[in-house]
DNA sequence: AATCCACAGGAAGTGCTGGGCG
DNA sequence: CGCCCAGCACTTCCTGTGGATT
């Protein structure tokens, strides 16, 4: 007998369980975040016994789990079954103003009032009332809280909800990673929504070695990925803001490349090409973000890469390095086959030092063996490429 | 040593835009 | 509503630099 299992396995010689390793995974136990749930909890546990819970801002970089473990005991309170608890989760880059939010909690609990059409002030009479029957206790948790339009009105009404009811409870749980983005809120406000505040720290090489450990073993097959593929996914992570998220795309990367290329197994060298390959995309992302003369500086120095009748350049490991002078002759020339009037050469040299900060191309200043002082330049990513990535940003316009 | 090369990069000027203010 | 001014994006002009060439 086959089934669709079967079927799906066949060619699938790496992957178990692809979604293990996307960031909205929940997995069971939640590592290095006890701390944290434990205090997300004890914040939480009052609308257990019919009180109500503290406020509590939950900040820290991307990646760190705050919304997994927020998620995680909100969960796990409404596990409890207690009728009178009710929670839910909302993204406020959906919801992103006070009435949306009302509007998608009042749906949640109460379908039957919620039509569109009532005003904040119905709409919130209405949510009293529902609240104060057998005294319900509400958690609102509010991801992504700072990208709220009219975040001080809505926390102050939200929270003045509480003065208006002799029973039942709202209580804000608000996530970002926008650490400072409370110093613009009111006063009162600030002080509502972080009653309690709770920093995620980023994880270090260790932790997030360990976290990749437990998604590895949910979504590969066994002995398909090297323990030290993983560790140096985890250290390049760690170096890079200690973003869990960006660990596991390099892990799920890693395994496509494996999957492409035909190799039974994921090692080293394929989460660094990933890596490479990661880096690239935010590369040419940047690029064609750039203001037009800077991609036609870019543009010409690529165009010398494919070019023979340079009449002057160094190599250098296989790298060609460019007179700058060349470079600026190459892109007056694109410049003016695309129509565009080329800018002087003075002000063609601040292209280069701001496309050297953005480490597009390396510049190293000229010394011995070379006739005078210029600037020699490198390409940082393959010519063809940038390229082909800029011809598209010049034909989509 | 004097001169040339191939630029680097500072200073000052220009023309446009958009915001604030009476 | 007109006016002024700041700021930006650039140009023009100019002096400086370090090695090669003569």
């Amino acid at each position: 007998m086959v089934d669709f299992a079967e079927i799906l396995e066949e060619g699938n010689t790496i992957f178990r369980d692809k979604g293990a390793l996307s960031p909205h995974y929940v997995p069971e136990t939640l590592l290095y975040r006890d701390e944290e749930i434990r205090k997300i909890m004890v914040c939480l546990a009052p609308a257990l016994k019919g009180q109500k819970a503290k406020n509590l801002f939950v900040y820290g970089k991307t990646g760190t789990g705050k919304t997994v473990s927020t998620k995680h005991v909100l969960d796990k309170l409404l596990q409890q079954g207690n009728p009178h608890v009710f929670g839910l989760y909302m993204n406020c880059r959906v919801y992103d103003s006070r009435y949306k939010i009302l509007q998608k909690t009042i749906t949640e609990f109460h379908p039957d009032i919620a039509k569109t059409g009532y005003s904040f002030a119905v709409l919130y009479e209405k949510f009293l009332d529902w609240l104060e029957e057998n005294g319900k206790h509400v958690v609102l948790l509010l991801d992504e809280i700072d990208l709220v339009k009219d975040l001080d009105q809505m926390i102050y009404t939200l929270t003045r909800v509480n003065d208006d009811l002799r029973e039942g409870s709202l209580t804000l749980l608000g996530v970002s990673n926008k650490v400072g983005f409370t110093k613009k809120l009111d006063a009162r406000s600030r002080s509502s929504l972080c009653e309690e505040e709770l920093v995620f720290q980023s994880y270090n090489a260790n932790q997030l070695s360990g976290i990749l450990k437990q998604r590895a073993e949910k979504s590969f097959h066994e002995g398909t990925i090297d323990d030290s593929a993983i560790n140096v996914a985890a250290a390049i992570a760690a170096a890079d803001n200690g973003d869990a998220r960006y660990a596991l795309m390099l892990l799920l990367r890693a395994g496509e490349l494996a999957e492409r290329s035909d190799v039974k197994k994921i090692t080293d060298k394929q989460v660094e090409e990933s890596r490479k390959a990661a880096e690239e995309d935010k590369a040419f992302e940047i690029i064609s973000s750039l203001p037009e003369h800077q991609q036609l500086v870019l543009y010409g120095l690529a165009k010398l890469g494919g070019d023979t009748k340079y009449k002057r350049l160094v190599e250098e490991g296989g790298d060609k390095l460019y007179f700058s002078g060349e470079v600026y002759e190459a892109y007056v020339d694109c410049a003016k086959k695309l129509g565009r009037e080329p800018r002087t050469s003075r002000w063609y040299r601040e292209y280069l030092h701001e496309l050297d900060m953005l480490g597009l191309i390396s510049t190293v200043q000229s010394g011995k063996g070379i006739r005078g002082q210029t600037t020699l330049i490198r390409s940082s990513y393959e010519p063809a490429r940038v390229k082909k990535s800029i011809e598209k940003t010049f034909s989509g316009e």
